[in-house]
DNA sequence: GCAAGCCTGACC
DNA sequence: GGTCAGGCTTGC
């Protein structure tokens, strides 16, 4: 599941090998992934070179440039879920569910998208409605302070773990390393956020830092789907302590690794190392100890 | 039937 | 405004 490490992984991969190429061609196989009207999508990326690539969380942003160097929008990618971005060359055999090919300086190097699942999406966008997107999207998790981090979860009444997942508070994480930062802080998903305490927000925000680098060094974690531009897996995937572990013993304790749904997901967590906080139920608004 | 990210819409 | 449920998709 391309998540912020995976993303970082294709971008740099991208920076190495597509900056200042022109895509010449631009073919759809599947229109139903370009977000808007192919037609739009066609005129504004084709002919554009790439002059440079910006990611906030999950989203990925190639910045385009026209002939005479003016600026020339985006082209916007989210990867969904099973959204892979490769390099091949023109004449090497299709992968199956590849939706769009863009051509580089006439070729044979071209860009693939693929998506079995096709939750992921492809958009032209100027640089306003880019913005916009960004915009609507919390402050990327690698770039925020502890002060942001401790703003944004201020007063939020719901589960931490579904606090993790939405975008717009924090962007980048999802199922894997929103599960393996409150592994590492020893909080229960479960939570409410607003009962997550001052030392356990210090700690749950060095846990998402530790946990991200960690997975950017590491080129990301290949659960099923993804790869990176040169359709290689990740290596963070030996590294995960809970995600997906559910019945086996806690690396840190021994207990038996959980499996519960927190917020419509399903979260992995040690019964022993992540207890709920015992005082947080209420009865008609109160505290009951 | 389940998993995922993200969008929409219902509800308070 | 927040919070949650539903729907999209398809290989396992």
């Amino acid at each position: 599941m391309p998540e912020l490490p995976e993303v970082e992984t294709v971008l740099r991969g991208l920076r190495g090998c597509v900056v200042n190429c022109r895509i010449t061609a631009v073919e759809i196989l599947h229109p139903a992934i370009i977000a808007g009207p192919c037609q739009r999508f066609r005129e504004g990326i084709q002919g554009r070179e790439i002059a440079g690539l910006e990611r906030r969380g999950k989203a990925l942003a190639l910045r385009l440039r026209a002939s005479d160097g003016d600026e020339a929008g985006y082209l916007l990618l989210r990867l969904g879920m099973t959204g892979q971005v490769v390099i091949a060359n023109h004449d090497v055999a299709l992968a199956p569910h590849t939706h769009v090919r863009l051509m580089l300086n006439g070729g044979p190097k071209e860009i693939r998208y693929r998506d079995v699942r096709r939750f992921g999406s492809l958009r032209y966008c100027t640089r306003q409605e880019m913005e916009q997107v960004f915009g609507a999207l919390g402050p990327d998790a690698l770039e925020m302070t502890e002060r942001e981090f401790r703003g944004r979860l201020n007063g939020r009444k719901g589960a931490i773990k579904g606090w993790l997942l939405n975008q717009k508070y924090i962007a980048g994480l999802g199922n894997i390393y929103a599960d393996e930062a409150l592994f590492e802080a020893r909080i229960h998903p479960s939570t409410p956020a607003d009962r997550v305490s001052s030392a356990q927000t210090k700690k749950l925000f060095e846990a998402v830092r530790h946990v991200l680098q960690k997975a950017v060094a590491l080129q990301g974690t290949s659960f099923r789907d993804y790869v990176d531009i040169d359709g290689r897996p990740g290596n963070y995937l030996p590294r995960l302590k809970a995600y997906q572990r559910d019945g086996e013993p806690c690396p840190r304790c021994g207990a038996l690794i959980r499996r519960m749904i927190i917020g419509g997901r399903s979260s992995h967590f040690c019964p022993r190392c992540q207890r709920r906080p015992t005082r947080y139920k209420t009865l008609g608004g109160h505290s009951v100890p």
